[in-house]
DNA sequence: TTCTTGGTGCAACATTGTTGCATTTGATAC
DNA sequence: GTATCAAATGCAACAATGTTGCACCAAGAA
């Protein structure tokens, strides 16, 4: 689906912001943060612009945010089911795992579940294979 | 066990603000941010200090971060197994869910696990009993 | 008690995000 | 196409959370 597409579906205005910003992530292919978005998308948009877009479509169930650190927040489409993610504490890269699958998890009485989140830290396949462990802090 | 021998056990070096602040999380039971626990910290000790001293405990393993939508960053200790957490979308509260654990996940080749978090969010128990949905936006 | 490593405070800065207000733009009706 | 209006955008200022460099002090060992 192209962003005009995904935005007609979730019922949002079709602003040049939202859509410079879906495509920017369709061609990341990866869950990505602010700058890395914004330096993807063409045209220079304010970054409050970038936030309240963002924002507007998280809300939306457009667009899925993914802390994993403080100071590293990634944003993806939410295009595929939803799965957990790798972080790799060496390269930084956010690695999608599609094979898991969050849950369903048992809660107590009384909670309902809105979204879940895994973050499974540690080396990618990429660090673990070239780095000699003296080298990793 | 204490501050003390928490520390110890860690190999680590008995400070004064590293004790503060694990009396301070033994004390409130539940994973906090940086103002909850220095406001119950007695002695005022600088936020740069703070920041070092649970980075230092962090890596050590003695205490645990725990990220959930950036600007909403806990520290707990790590006296209990690894577990699931749910955040209140609407009171903002951490609950530890100690019946839920994370995991084994299988990771594709390659890949090491250091840690792993796995966060639910929605509404707890109090707020869906208290509130009409309407209120919450 | 002295010595040395590493913990602490201060000042300055970085990153990520928010709020208020004026202006522009997208969607709808005409 | 044109008018209309709610909603999107830009700008400026601010807020929260965390980091870095450097001087000073304190904990643990000899």
């Amino acid at each position: 689906m192209n962003a005009a597409e995904l935005l007609s579906h979730h019922h949002l205005k079709k602003s040049s912001a939202r859509i410079s910003i879906i495509r920017a992530l369709q061609e990341l292919e990866t869950p990505a943060s602010e700058p890395e978005i914004s330096n993807k998308m063409g045209i220079h948009y304010d970054r409050t612009t970038f936030y309240r877009s963002i924002q507007t479509m998280v809300e939306a169930g457009l667009i899925r945010k993914i802390v994993v650190d403080k100071l590293v927040v990634r944003y993806a489409l939410r295009d595929k089911p939803d799965h957990a993610h790798f972080y790799c504490d060496n390269c930084q890269q956010l690695t999608c795992l599609e094979d898991i699958h969050p849950g369903p998890y048992r809660l107590p009485a009384g909670f309902q579940t809105r979204e879940s989140d895994v973050i499974i830290r540690g080396l990618c396949n990429s660090c673990s294979n070239h780095l000699p462990i003296e080298t990793i802090h």
